[in-house]
DNA sequence: TCATGTACTTTCCACTAGGGAAAGTACTTT
DNA sequence: AAAGTACTTTCCCTAGTGGAAAGTACATGA
């Protein structure tokens, strides 16, 4: 029942459910997309790059620099234990919440 | 969006939840379900007393002390929307927090 | 060519939350 | 009187977060 700390700070959660849902997305979409700066994005990122979750792939459009995310095996699938480890939590309460 | 605080931290998250589950609940029942110090306990259901979520009700079983906790109606809807905010960050993934 | 801009990354900083340990409180029991 | 029960509070210390600012590397515009 433990919750992954590495996923489980809000701004990383969220970074991880976008990623869980694509691909691969750039850097400016998630930011934009969460909300935060450059800076927060960018050590999160690395953050959960060195906890083996995130695979971060530099390239250009054009000629300018772009940073893609993407989630590794291990990233996805811990993903999906911390998900189901809160459904451990929070289902004894019986509350029927469904997505849609 | 946002994910309350006050629910988020692991801890508290559980204690809620635990609450969430039953009309009431005991100190002592609560601290081993969690596997929590005393001290943890007790600084955490404070915490969530003063933000309205939990109601601390002090009584004695024979001669002895005991403390129940109850989720507020403030805390059961708390409870609810925070569980509506996870689906909604984690549902684009496929998965989901509560299945039905 | 020099200044500016883009796309991040890293450093610095200031704060705060969270846990463990230990001491404190208010009784009750031995 | 000493010890135990059932917590509560304090103390301390560390790690995690975000914002701001500076840094990097390359591209473009005046």
């Amino acid at each position: 029942m433990e919750l992954d700390p590495v996923i489980h700070a809000p701004t990383r959660l969220q970074i991880v459910s976008v990623l869980a849902a694509a691909e691969e997305a750039e850097f400016g979409f998630v930011r934009d997309t969460l909300g935060v700066s450059d800076s927060v994005l960018s050590k999160h990122a690395s953050a959960l790059e060195t906890a083996g979750y995130v695979r971060i792939r530099k390239g250009y459009v054009g000629k300018r620099p772009r940073t893609w995310f993407s989630l590794t095996e291990q990233g996805r699938s811990a993903f999906a234990d911390y998900v189901r480890n809160l459904q451990k939590i929070v289902s004894p309460s019986g509350l029927t919440v469904l997505p849609g």
